[in-house]
DNA sequence: GTCCCTTTGAAGGTC
DNA sequence: GACCTTCAAAGGGAC
């Protein structure tokens, strides 16, 4: 892989933000090739990941070298073309980040336009099979026999089930066309702009040619104009669809609303007139920037729609389950185009707001917060390592891994380990409509959250029942803990323990269920 | 009207 | 370094 990047990686300043950025689920890599590359570090692939994105931004092509199939230049950003067989890996054939100007300028041009799919391209795809049914990733070369079955294709026919105003999608696809949508939204960036007294800088450098006019709302990350003006098309986490049900809902919205009322744009650091609550007013003092989303945040937003629309579910809580397991069954290229988009969007939030640190946020919904800090330890997640060591009899040493929202190694990777080395069938997912199984199971979980074994290290979280009636859709109950997915010994991120009990990470700890055709676990 | 739920990831803080 | 906490989005549900 050609490593275009180095020291002028710098130059940037920024590059370095996506060191962080792991596609963390492991597939089944079961040929050949997969498996001599299961052997690389862990770091060589994560690097791999910013590698592409950096050779892209330097030379203009995206995933030089490693993609043989060239942008279509589509102003789409993150189109996806189906593949006309499989209609499934349509991921490796479109470059990822072309950038709609056509430059090769690195600032954010994540997610325009997803929601704008049609049906059964791309991501859709992941639907018929479900988190139940997942296809294969495309890397691995497996036919999937997955087609959009009618229900699913009058699902994503249908009327889209949040539509927004003006008939525009929410994420601006930044064509030129949708660029002049976007234009007349005129959206103001969701991150306020903040003035001196707000003990920010301008957030916008003054190399960008926005108007201060154009910011005056909170409700928009980035002014469509930023990335007008440059030509560029923004990703929907910067470029948020103008307000909707919820946002005017939210307690972000009641800030926003605080702005609208108290100004337009660069008086946005105003404390909110209309508001008698001191509090308030402390708070508004600073406007509230938002943290940048991160990949699964982004992946989320655009699939939601989707998913609701597929499912009966309404229930975000649930929906978020879904996509939780659906991000898990993402191939690794998928996930690695939302890290890239995240990446790109914390380097642009970076730029904007060089001054800005989460801790900025804490404690912004206050409330919230005292009463999380007001918790017991049992139902914070905090004291789940000392359940789950409790309930197992592991010593101080032991640790547990991902599904105990934990690292390194515990129970439930031994359990894997035990399991694996009898060469055990992995649960086979049902391939049917996962949405109708979900909602079963959906329900159930919710009666059953008072059964639920809060102390299960799957049901460590704050709803055990709902995490464990999930759980079940992933691999029955009477199943072992599932195995990783690269066998002991294999997996590329053993650096140095054949067994890898200590290296196992929350990267190496597969949530999802074993995916069809990941059915026996090789113990070499 | 407000908060919870639920997900993953990022980041800051604590020990 | 490991762990903990908060926040980011979403919207129905509970209070």
């Amino acid at each position: 892989m050609p490593h275009a990047h180095s020291s002028s990686a710098a130059s940037s300043g920024g590059d370095d933000l996506g060191s962080t950025d792991e596609v963390k689920v492991f597939k089944d890599e079961g040929d050949g090739e997969d498996e001599k590359r299961s052997s690389e570090n862990l770091l060589e692939e994560k690097s791999s990941l910013i590698d592409w994105t950096e050779s892209e931004e330097k030379s203009g092509e995206p995933y030089p070298g490693k993609l043989s199939v060239k942008s279509d230049l589509s102003p789409v950003f993150g189109k996806f073309e189906p593949h006309p067989a499989t209609g499934f890996n349509m991921g490796y054939l479109m470059a990822p980040y072309p950038y709609p100007n056509g430059g090769a300028h690195p600032l954010p041009v994540s997610m325009t336009g997803k929601m704008g799919l049609p049906a059964g391209g791309g991501l859709s795809l992941f639907c018929p099979g479900g988190e139940l049914g997942q296809p294969p990733p495309a890397h691995m070369g497996i036919p999937p026999p997955y087609q959009l079955d009618s229900k699913l294709a009058a699902g994503l026919a249908r009327t889209p089930m949040y539509p927004f105003p003006g008939g525009t999608y929410p994420y601006p696809m930044l064509s030129p066309e949708m660029s002049q949508v976007a234009a007349s939204w005129h959206t103001p960036t969701m991150y306020p702009i903040s003035s001196a007294a707000s003990g920010f800088r301008s957030p916008y450098p003054t190399s960008l040619p926005i108007s201060s006019s154009s910011l005056s709302s909170e409700l928009y990350r980035f002014s469509p104009t930023l990335g007008g003006g440059l030509g560029l098309g923004l990703g929907p986490a910067l470029v948020p669809p103008p307000p909707s049900k919820s946002d005017l809902d939210s307690h972000h919205s009641r800030y926003a609303r605080s702005l609208e009322k108290g100004s337009s744009s660069s008086s946005s650091d105003k404390p909110s007139d209309s508001s008698a609550n001191s509090n308030n007013k402390e708070q508004n003092k600073k406007p509230h920037i938002k943290k940048p989303l991160n990949a699964f945040m982004l992946y989320m937003k655009e699939m939601r729609a989707k998913v609701v629309a597929e499912c009966t579910l309404k229930e975000s809580a649930a929906i978020n389950q879904i996509l939780g397991r659906r991000w898990h069954s993402l191939s690794r290229e998928e996930q690695a185009k939302y890290y890239e988009k995240a990446r790109q969007e914390r380097q642009l939030h970076m730029q904007l707001y060089p001054g800005w640190s989460a801790r900025d946020n804490y404690g912004y919904g206050s409330k919230k917060k005292k009463r999380k800090k007001d918790r017991s330890p049992a139902e914070l997640g905090g004291n789940n390592l000392k359940k789950c060591r409790a309930r197992y009899g592991l010593d101080q040493q032991s640790q547990w891994c991902k599904p105990c929202r934990r690292k390194k190694k515990c129970v439930r990777y031994m359990e894997a380990l035990a399991a694996a080395s009898g060469t055990v069938p992995m649960p086979m997912a049902t391939p049917q409509s996962p949405c109708s199984e979900e909602d079963v199971k959906l329900e159930e979980m919710s009666d059953a959250s008072s059964d639920g074994d809060a102390d299960t290290p799957l049901n460590s979280a704050s709803s055990p029942g709902a995490l464990s009636a999930l759980s079940s859709l992933a691999s029955p109950a009477s199943e072992p803990a599932p195995a990783p997915r690269h066998p002991v010994g294999t997996n590329p991120r053993d650096a140095n323990n054949p067994l890898s009990v200590g290296q196992l990470t929350s990267q190496s700890w597969p949530r999802a269920a074993p995916r069809p055709g990941h059915e026996v676990i090789s113990v070499s």
